[in-house]
DNA sequence: GCAAATTTTGAATCAAATTCAAAATTTGAT
DNA sequence: ATCAAATTTTGAATTTGATTCAAAATTTGC
């Protein structure tokens, strides 16, 4: 009987209508005063439909991040399949993250606080690891980058694994996106773009990495001119900068 | 008159006696458990006394994490005015922050929710000034160490300013403070210590930005004894790993 | 010693998440 | 097509916990 796949399917339809009614309603006013009634209503549910889906507040915050993430994801895996030097296409794992930030502007400063102690802890276990889960697949990109690096002889690991060499970069990154999306830590006046300084500080982790070919990081036409290679090489379908 | 001033005083005792007390009871219950009434209770105080000092719960989440970076400064400035190499002191840094961690075990869980949106435009705009002003310090330490290995030739800052090139260190930084403090992103199982790894990738930084003298970060014991090295003869009065 | 000013108190209020019994709908057998 | 059982939806009622504010207590200035 396909009834009860029909019905699941419904059900998947409906959780995909509150996730981007959340994710609507957030761009519209806020994290601050993101309400539950206030999702149903737009969505014309009654609230315990929604708490059907989400058992509570901090479980679709976590829903949502993982469901952001889901697309994060696309876009590394588009670099990943990109033919470029395994360096290009590390530095090109950071781009996506560029293109993800213009896609969802709010993605990180909703992931911030999905990761919190107070909402994580908050979520309902399976949520937490469907969140994990997507994660997943961006570190197996990273890791696939690495090795072949490896492998070809662009770098040399020095006794790290994949994993733990790939997380510099991502604690790079990361940290990055969390200064970005702070209001006021960071005086943007002064420091120009932090995500091209991004760009820059991760090439000379890569050289730091001796991870060929070396790249000099004080030329910032070539870093301009390399990031927007590789926008209209993997992303030529997105708006680009 | 002395009297304005002795009731100024036994305010600023007071609301330290509400900062230790949360800070206790975060310990005891978790950032999850958190209730402004417990905080008044716990010091026998009404909760209307306790929001004579904090506008509201969001308030004193900045407050503490001010509070909390004080400490994180106290530990930057011995580095600052240790006598050694600029590549050691900048390294200095991150191992106060090691630290820092073993002394407010708290802290980065709560930063992480206290520079969120939602708590960070829920305090008070001078709340947020005092946080920010509690980083000031921090980052003046940093800065100083990188213009004065600029001056001595141990580095070439190649068109950054020492406040862009502070932001590499500092994003990475940032970033495993992030990743160690969410529990499940990283396993920690196969990634073995995740700030001894940090250390490594941020040698692999200085090396990467040509900071002399250069390191080999292949060589663990090297590494942990630079460690070692640093806590006797900084924090030598703090318990050391 | 007293009235005005200031501070403290905590019960009352309020906001918003969450629940759950009743109503509506769907299912499956006849 | 009909009906009873099972499932799903509903939203008013409950709960939780932050916040307020009028009354009580205390301090100040004369």
């Amino acid at each position: 009987m396909g009834t009860k796949e029909r019905r699941l399917r419904e059900v998947e339809v409906r959780e995909q209508l509150f996730l981007d009614a959340t994710r609507e309603l957030i761009r519209q006013e806020g994290l601050l005063n993101l309400q539950m009634a206030r999702i149903a209503e737009k969505c014309d549910y009654a609230v315990g439909t929604l708490y059907q889906h989400f058992g509570s507040k901090e479980d679709l915050l976590v829903a949502l991040a993982a469901d952001n993430l889901q697309h994060r994801v696309d876009l590394f895996r588009r670099v990943g399949e990109w033919r470029a030097t395994t360096r290009d296409r590390m530095i090109g794992i950071a781009v996506a993250d560029l293109m993800f930030v213009r896609l969802y502007p709010e993605h990180f400063r909703l992931a911030q606080l999905a990761f919190t102690e107070v909402v994580w802890d908050a979520a309902s276990p399976e949520r937490r690891r469907m969140a994990l889960d997507a994660l997943e697949p961006m570190v197996l990109v990273c890791h696939q980058i690495i090795e072949e690096a490896e492998r070809c002889g662009d770098l040399q690991l020095k006794g790290m694994t994949p994993q733990q060499l790939g997380l510099g970069p991502a604690a790079m990154t990361l940290g990055t996106h969390t200064m970005v999306h702070v209001k006021g830590v960071v005086d943007l006046g002064e420091m120009g773009d932090l995500y091209l300084l991004m760009m820059k500080h991760l090439h000379c982790l890569l050289n730091g990495f001796g991870w060929l070919p070396l790249f000099e990081p004080s030329d910032d036409a070539a870093l301009k001119q390399m990031i927007t290679r590789i926008c209209s090489e993997v992303f030529n379908d997105i708006v680009c900068r």
